[in-house]
DNA sequence: ATAATTATTTAGATTAGTCTAAAAATATAT
DNA sequence: ATATATTTTTAGACTAATCTAAATAATTAT
C-alpha cells in the first residue's frame, strides 16, 4: 500500500526532474515538499525501497518506470478533479488548486474513469495543462514563456507556470485567462519588465509574472 | 487541526450513540473501528483533551456539541458523495459506501455547498438515510425493521441498515431496492425466517436480512 | 460477600514521518 | 592542492496511531 505522503514526495520528484535535470536534488525535493533535506534522504530510502525510485547516496534521485506510472495518475487524478471544479462546481481557476491536492488521493480506479467519461475525455486542465489519458500519455502542445516573447507579436495565453491562487488572481484583477490574446510591445531592458497589451488594454508586467505566463503564437 | 483518524473515531461514536445507549463502551468503539481497545482509550483520551467527547474513566464516552457537529458533516459530506457516485458517475448503490469513506474526508466547505447545490439538494443518501442540511439538521422519516413487520400488510422498502456491498448484492440478486413493494407473507416461528413478496415475487429471507431491511406501511 | 468473569486502562514497543544537530561527502575557490 | 563552502547523510529524538501483555476496575454469579 502506498501511502498519501509517499504519493506527494513521487509526484515531487516527476515536476521536479521535468523542470530541470533528471537526477533530483535531495535538496530541492525538500524545499517542494516543504520539509528538511534529512527528511527527504529518509523518503527517498523508502521509495527506492520500494521500487518506485532509483537511488544513489550523493547523486539524486529518479523515478523508476512504476514511480512515473504513479506520478503521471496522480496528476491525471488532480487535473481532472480540477476540470471537474470549474465546469460543473462554479469554481474559478484560482480556488482549485489545494483542493485537487487533496481530491487527487482519492484510490478507486472506476471514479477516476468515470469522471473523465462525465468531463467528456478533456484535454487540459483549467490553467492549460494537458490530461494524461488512461494510457499516462501525455500530449504536450509547444509554448513559449512570456519572458522569451518576442517584441511586436502577436499570442495567445495557453497556460500558467504557477498555480498559486496569489498568481491567477493577479491574472484575474487583469483580465487575462487562457484564451487572451497577449502582444508583445516592449521590454524593458533594465529590469525586463515587459509591456503588453492583453485583450486590447496595455499592461507592464515584471518578470517573475512574465516567466509564469505560457503564449502561443498567433 | 482534526485528523482524519479522530474524524474516524467521532463518526464511530455518533453511530454507536444513536443505535445504543448515548454512552459508548470502550470495546464497542474498537470493534467498530477495527482496533484494539486500548487503542480506543488512547483515542477518547485525544478527544476529550481536543473537547470533541466527554470522557470519565470507565464509564464511556459521548460526543460534545462541537463533536456532534464534526459527525453530521462529516456524514453529511459522506451521503452527498454517495448521491454524486451514484446519479452523476453510474455507480450503483453497492459500490459507493467505501468510497465515500474516502470522499467524506476533503476539507472544504465550498466543495461540499457547490455538490450539494450541483445534486439539486437531495434529501436522501442512495441507501435511504437522510441527509443533513446546511445547518446540521436531519429530517428522520418513520421506519420499521423488516424484522418487526406485521404479517399480510404491505410495506415499501424506504433503506437499509447495512450499507455494505455482500448486503446489498444480495439485495440487487433478489431484485430489491429502494421503492420496492414489500408484502410479508408468513412468519416461520422456529427460525424468524420470513416469507415475503417482494415485487409480486415470492422470496424468504432470514432474520439477519431482515433487521436490515427499513420498510414503510403503505 | 466473595469469587470469577468481563471491561477498561496502563505500560512499554513499533512504525511513519518529521525535526535538530553533527558528521561526512562533494563541489568551489584560492 | 588545500581550504572553504555547500550538500547530503546519519544519529537521536518526537508525535500520532497502533499493538501486546499486564494490571486494575466493574460487573455478575455463587
Ligand atoms: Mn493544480
Ligand atoms: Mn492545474
Ligand atoms: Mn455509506
Ligand atoms: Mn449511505
Amino acid at each position: 500500500m502506498i501511502t498519501l505522503t509517499e504519493e506527494n514526495y513521487i509526484k515531487a520528484i516527476y515536476h521536479l526532474s521535468k523542470q530541470g535535470a533528471e537526477n533530483v536534488n535531495t535538496n530541492a525535493l525538500a524545499e517542494a515538499m516543504n520539509t528538511k533535506a534529512s527528511s527527504a534522504t529518509d523518503m527517498i530510502r523508502k521509495l527506492s525501497e520500494k521500487d518506485y525510485a532509483n537511488y544513489k547516496k550523493y547523486k539524486g534521485v529518479t523515478l523508476t518506470e512504476t514511480g512515473k506510472r504513479i506520478a503521471i495518475n496522480i496528476i491525471r487524478k488532480h487535473r481532472l478533479w480540477e476540470v471537474f471544479l470549474v465546469e460543473k462546481l462554479n469554481f474559478t481557476w484560482d480556488e482549485v488548486h489545494e483542493l485537487a491536492e487533496q481530491l487527487e488521493h482519492i484510490k478507486s480506479q472506476k471514479l477516476i474513469d468515470e469522471l473523465d467519461i462525465f468531463l467528456g475525455h478533456p484535454t487540459h486542465d483549467p490553467h492549460g495543462d494537458p490530461i494524461p489519458n488512461k494510457d499516462g500519455e501525455i500530449t504536450y502542445v509547444e509554448k513559449t514563456l512570456l519572458s522569451q516573447a518576442q517584441v511586436n507579436l502577436r499570442y495567445s495565453c495557453v497556460g500558467v507556470n504557477d498555480s498559486s491562487s496569489e498568481f491567477l488572481q493577479y491574472l484575474n484583477n487583469n483580465n487575462i485567462s487562457l484564451g487572451s490574446i497577449i502582444e508583445v510591445m516592449h521590454i524593458e531592458p533594465f529590469d525586463k519588465s515587459i509591456n503588453i497589451k492583453a485583450n486590447g488594454k496595455l499592461l507592464t508586467v515584471s518578470q517573475s509574472v512574465a516567466k509564469n505566463l505560457y503564449l502561443k503564437k498567433l
